[in-house]
RNA sequence: GGGCGGCUAGCUCAGUUGGUUAGAGCACUUGCUUUACACGCAAGGGGUCAUAGGUUCGAGUCCUGUGCCGCCCA
């Protein structure tokens, strides 16, 4: 490759003619696969998989930069950093899509089976895929694409076929009828967790059940009247005076004319609607619990598609709502409704098709939770987990304490199926390791599996060893398991870590990850959640074609706290294009100034002679120090801050701009191996956050520069910069901040009173001390500010006492005469303001400095520093008293 | 009903062992074709950090109460 001249290199940063070369230059290269070296300290991300028939959003986006700036970082610490890439078949949310396919051509999954459903979902899957892997490749991540998986691959199905068995002889795992949540439209059981709730508008309607001795009624209050079909009981709480007489006695169940008994139970809230509660133990989960303590019947009174069965006597056929309807005008009918009162309430919905959903007993597959939780807890409790941020420890904990069992079996076509066979012969369930020809009991070959699928989530929670190869002692298990960190996002904290948590736990002995980052939503300008509904969707392909992909990530994670929520809109990625363009500019100027330059030794680690060399190396330090320990604590917005600033505001701002001036008048020692030095290093800073425009400015720089130590062939592989706290320079620190004051005044005067740009001003300054920086930064001040001449006085009556526009800077005071311009009236004014300001300063200090408690209690530092600011503000008050004193003569 | 979070400049947000005069981006005002960058440069305006108490030498930061907004769980 040729290298293009600085003139060549095109203004502004275009980051299409370079992201997907460079992409493919890393691929090519084999930077993504880790070695596996005993040397080396593995780092491992495993990536959440996406749903295979999705499209990536910005969520995922700011996931992807997250997780990639964090592999990038370490890879660049010389850590094996592997992150493994996959996908997940999703079940529920993949069939719901396919299905809606369907349903647009009139088809339903069953007018297709099961194969050809299924064939139909991995066509789906076929051209689902490549979109995928294609918006991940132009985000740029570093991932392995050599080890991505997909869940229904064969090691994986491996691990979860092994998982089931292991769980099932260990008794975690049954089969039993108890209350599930069931979707009428998919016609599959939920996990608790798939059940949205949202507060509706709806009824509560009180109705009489009278007694069966005919003395008198108990009225009930329910928000489902169609539910009563199924009721086989009526109870009360026995410390209610109302109603303790009736336990013990018989209700007649309106309509149906059952008899049903009346139950006394403590749970029942005496202040809910009428105190007495209708008991439906095979709808409703609370009186599933109520019912088996009191023995009562369960009786479902609906089919899987949400129509009423024979149970429901004369509504049998009609729809669940629409029996609503019609119990209600029956009751009315009858005399027995009392009253329809407004209520809102949580209504379960079906997380993927938004169905209302029916608590249903049923016969399903379940993980018993509380062994597997305890563990889980343990290791959050005492460490071995760390979440961040923290708040989610609670949240967790809190979760984790309160579980009910898992149902796992989900009435599916798409999915891993429950390995359970059931014999026709002698009606044994077989679950095995492998397929089963024959019962192993019988020996019969009547074998018919189950036909269920598993929760998604079921597999889902063993990626994180499963992909590493488990149940089998692969060389990648041994080396990069338990992983490093999970990132995620906080809204599967429940469905996902948690499960990972305890499936890892109890399959391999120990926690899946150190930690758990968790990351905040991304939402539009206005703070909605980004959805295809309400069309404020930013394909993440047409933010990078817009702004290019290191503005995407940037603008996607700077500035954002662990776990909050953010917002992105235009301005932000404008902003952070605006940086990047920045960068691209900075090289520009610095690779010319290389050309220009006689001599670059030194470049690698310039020594610091001169004052802004110090200042900058010192400042440079820092940066680096601080953004260490920002990426070590997981604050990787705040990094990108630090870095964002220090380039801008005060590389570009001043070192440059410094530089420029000393490379023009050849005086003293040369600034450009610095330039360079600062540069290259924070480019290798920012690398893990914006990999392209680093990596194709670096390159340029790098390009030019005598071999004075190693160079990798890749800003990715680089080392990552470490502090040197030999550099640190108060002194050239605070120096160059006051030459940067006197520069700012005299640019603040000259906008006051509006002198043209180009005319230069005179400038008298007293120095005041013996060393002053701004003698020693003179050609500086001359030439940043438009000075002269720039004289030094050696008294301050020299300095003149009118018409001129005054300052004071550290212990120096400094005059700009502009005859005429200056009001000397104003001018007092101004420097009276300030006076009272240091006077006020003074007294606060003062006081502070003053109080026994404070001196004997703040650390050393603190009174140190309060103590220079005393003595700073002394000074300026006294220059400001002799400068008032002088105008007013 | 329980829990969590937010309330900081006009807007969006940082502010992590409590320690200068509380920061950034965007927006705003004024002036600039200054040969790296107008995706730029310079100067400037703008905040009693929701509220009432408390702890402390010192509170945006810790504690308690209150108000509004959002989320999660039941």
């Amino acid at each position: 490759m040729t290298l293009e001249t600085p003139q060549q290199l095109p203004s502004a940063y275009d980051p299409a003619s370079v992201e997907q070369r460079l992409y493919q230059k890393w691929l090519d290269a084999g930077y993504f696969t880790p070695t596996i070296d005993p040397a080396k300290r593995p780092f491992v991300v495993i990536q959440p998989p996406p749903n295979v028939t999705g499209e990536l959003h910005l969520g995922h986006a700011q996931r992807a930069t997250v997780e990639d700036a964090l592999t990038r970082w370490h890879r660049m610490l010389g850590d094996a950093a592997l992150w493994l890439p996959g996908l997940d078949h999703a079940g529920i949310a993949t069939q719901v899509v396919v299905e809606r396919e369907l349903a647009a051509e009139g088809l339903t999954r069953h007018d297709l089976g099961r194969e050809k459903f299924q064939e139909r979902v991995w066509d789906w899957v076929g051209k689902s895929r490549g979109r995928i892997s294609e918006q991940h490749r132009r985000l740029g991540v570093s991932c392995d694409w050599s080890r991505e998986v997909f869940t229904l691959d064969p090691r994986p199905s491996r691990a979860v076929r092994h998982t089931f068995v292991n769980l099932y002889r260990k008794g975690l795992i049954y089969r039993g009828e108890r209350i599930i949540n069931w979707c009428p439209r998919c016609a599959t059981a939920l996990s608790d967790l798939e059940v949205e709730h949202r507060e509706t508008d709806g009824n509560l309607y009180y109705i009489h059940y009278p007694l069966a001795n005919g003395n008198g009624r108990l009225t009930v209050a329910t928000t489902r009247p169609e539910t009563l079909l199924g009721d086989t009981g009526v109870a009360v709480n026995p410390e209610d005076p109302r109603y303790a007489a009736f336990i013990g006695k018989d209700v007649v169940l309106p309509v149906l004319g059952r008899r049903i008994p009346v139950v006394g139970d403590e749970a029942v809230e005496t202040d809910f609607g009428t105190g007495a509660l209708k008991v439906t133990p095979g709808h409703d989960p609370t009186d599933f619990d109520l019912g088996e303590r009191h023995g009562l019947p369960i009786v479902t009174v609906m089919h899987p598609n949400g129509a009423m069965n024979a149970e429901a006597g004369p509504y049998e056929g009609l729809d669940r709502f629409q029996a609503r309807i019609q119990i209600v005008e029956d009751l009315q009918r009858d005399g027995l409704l009392e009253l329809v009162e407004d209520h809102r309430h949580a209504v379960g919905h079906c997380q993927r098709c938004d169905q209302v959903v029916e608590p249903m007993v049923s016969k399903q597959w379940f993980v018993r939770i509380a062994p597997l939780a305890k563990p889980a807890l343990d290791v959050v409790r005492d460490g071995t987990v760390r979440i961040v941020p923290e708040r989610f420890t609670r949240i967790y904990e809190n979760w984790m304490e309160n579980l009910r069992d898992w149902c796992i079996s989900r009435q599916l076509w798409w999915g891993h199926r429950i390995p359970v066979w059931y014999c026709g012969a002698c009606d044994q369930e077989i679950v095995e390791y492998e397929d089963p020809d024959a019962c192993p009991h019988c020996g019969s070959r009547d074998l018919t599996q189950d036909e269920d699928m598993l929760d998604t989530w079921f597999s889902s929670g063993l990626w994180t060893h499963s992909t590493l190869g488990w149940p089998d002692e692969t060389e990648d298990l041994g080396y990069f398991y338990p992983t490093s960190v999970m990132e995620t996002a906080h809204d599967i904290l429940f469905f996902w870590v948690a499960r990972m948590i305890m499936l890892g736990i109890e399959n391999t002995g120990k926690a899946p990850f150190h930690t758990v980052f968790l990351s905040g939503l991304i939402r539009d300008v206005e703070g909605a959640k980004m959805s295809k509904t309400r069309g404020n969707v930013l394909d993440p392909l047409d933010a990078i074609d817009q702004y290019g992909c290191d503005a995407l990530r940037f603008a996607l994670t700077v500035g954002n706290a662990p776990g909050n929520d953010a917002r992105l809109g235009a301005s932000k990625l404008e902003a952070a294009r605006n940086f990047a363009n920045k960068i691209w500019n900075a090289a520009r100027y610095v690779a010319r100034a290389m050309e220009e330059a006689d001599d670059l030794t030194g470049w690698s680690d310039p020594p610091a002679v001169h004052l802004e060399d110090r200042w900058i190396k010192s400042s440079l330090n820092r940066l680096v120090a601080r953004v260490n320990r920002q990426l070590e604590d997981y604050q990787l917005g705040e990094a990108e801050q630090s870095i964002y600033e220090f380039l801008w505001s005060e590389f570009c701002d001043w070192y440059i701009e410094a530089a420029k001036v000393r490379i023009r008048s050849a005086d003293g020692p040369s600034p450009v191996p610095m330039l360079v030095h600062v540069l290259e290093t924070t480019l290798r800073l920012l690398h893990p956050f914006m990999p392209f425009v680093t990596e194709e400015a670096w390159s340029n720089l790098v390009a030019r520069v005598p071999r004075e130590r190693e160079l990798a062939p890749s800003i990715m592989v680089a080392p990552y910069p470490v502090a040197d706290a030999s550099a640190f320079d108060d002194a050239a620190e605070d120096a160059i901040a006051s030459v940067r004051e006197a520069i700012r005044l005299v640019r603040n005067a000259r906008a006051e009173f509006r002198i043209p740009p180009a005319q230069p001003l005179e400038l008298l300054v007293d120095p005041g001390a013996p060393q002053s920086a701004l003698e020693a930064e003179a050609p500086l001040i001359r030439a940043l500010a438009r000075v002269e001449p720039l004289r030094f006085l050696e008294g301050r009556d020299q300095l003149p006492t009118t018409g001129a526009a005054t300052a004071v800077v550290g212990g120096a005071v400094m005059a700009i005469p502009l005859e005429g311009l200056v009001d000397i009236g104003a001018e007092r004014m101004r420097l009276s303001g300030e006076l009272a300001d240091a006077q006020q300063a003074l007294e606060r200090l003062g006081a502070r400095l003053s109080d026994a408690q404070f001196l004997e209690k703040a650390p050393e530092e603190v009174v140190e520093r309060e103590r220079d600011r005393q003595r700073a503000t002394e000074e300026r008050k006294a220059r400001l008293q002799e400068l008032l004193t002088q105008l007013s003569e």
